[in-house]
DNA sequence: GTCTATATATCGATAGAC
DNA sequence: GTCTATCGATATATAGAC
């Protein structure tokens, strides 16, 4: 599905991360072609993007799937090189900073979400579905709240430290993991 | 502060509600002076508005500062208005469910920071500050990282419903409240 | 205080030379 | 595959009549 015989330059791909940043950053109709044709290296102000995408419409919708693509890969491939603890706060450490990585690669998304639902209606499902695999294998939230409430936290942790423009409350990332760790530990064991 | 002798009309205070709401949705850039006029009830495409601020820019500020007034006279007397219980649970029920509705508020605000926060420098400030009454007294995480976790998850609940469209996980508000103080009770009665 | 008319600038997109 | 030139649409903002 990649390539199917398009002349190799390279700058197709290299539109498509510049056009995401600034989509995210600026907003759909913040981003101006001549500002990407500017970052990406070719003459500012011409149609020289044309020639790889119709229309500002279509490059969205190919920067959002590149985008998506990218994040999958990573996050599958980062998940498969976790090695197994048999300390359970370990694990469970070890668990929420890889959701939190998650979290964190999807914030380009989420900023276009938030101004560009509308245009981007299969973005939200798109975004649900890769962030299932953040999730035990818990179908319902009924068999472990926890689990949710947990996700909620790091997701907040996120946001509001971006919100905040540093760690939130002068929180590392380490000592609230820690702090969540400790927190869920009965929960996560129920027989103690 | 708020009426010098300014004619009277209402006019200027619909502006900037409307303004507000129209930057947090499309952006700053998104939003066409026109779209303005056209929802306040001024004829769309004349420069209407312009009686009223002389910039799109000086406008953005305007209703940045009202819509911050809105938000903390609302929590002020909401806050004010909390009855006193005895219980725990039911307290910290309480004291959550406050936090959510005053992260709810800030919606708006947060959303324009995310796409505008160059333009707004002084917006993060001012946030951090509106939101410190949510915290207790204490001044440091150190003193109850508990808290400091507990509004991160409700901020995350808040934020990745938005993200997801819907109650996150399809967990109610209620539930999750709830869960997050069962979660809290051992942390927030370090006697038992 | 609102509307008409208009100035000025910029954006998205197309056609064609190289 | 990139650049020049340009068209048509739209945006912010101003000046003046009512």
């Amino acid at each position: 599905m990649a390539s199917g015989g398009r002349p190799r330059s390279g700058t197709r791909e290299r539109i498509l991360e510049v056009a995401l940043g600034l989509f995210a950053q600026e907003g759909f109709t913040g981003t101006t072609i001549t500002a990407i044709e500017r970052q990406v290296g070719l003459a500012a102000g011409t149609g020289s993007l044309h020639r790889h995408f119709k229309s500002k419409e279509e490059l969205l919708h190919a920067a959002v799937d590149h985008e998506i693509g990218r994040i999958m890969a990573t996050a599958e491939a980062e998940r498969a090189a976790l090695p197994v603890l048999d300390d359970a706060d370990a694990e469970a450490a070890q668990a929420y900073q890889q959701a939190m990585r998650d979290i964190a690669r999807f914030d380009r998304l989420f900023r276009l979400l938030l101004t560009e639902g509308e245009r981007l209606p299969q973005l939200r499902a798109t975004m649900a579905r890769a962030l299932a695999p953040m999730r035990g294998g818990s179908e319902s939230w009924t068999e472990e709240p926890t689990v949710v409430v947990a996700i909620a936290a790091l997701g907040g942790y996120h946001y509001l430290s971006v919100m905040q423009g540093r760690p939130f409350e002068g929180m590392a990332e380490g000592d609230f993991i820690s702090a969540l760790v400790e927190l869920t530990r009965r929960a996560r064991q129920p027989d103690l």
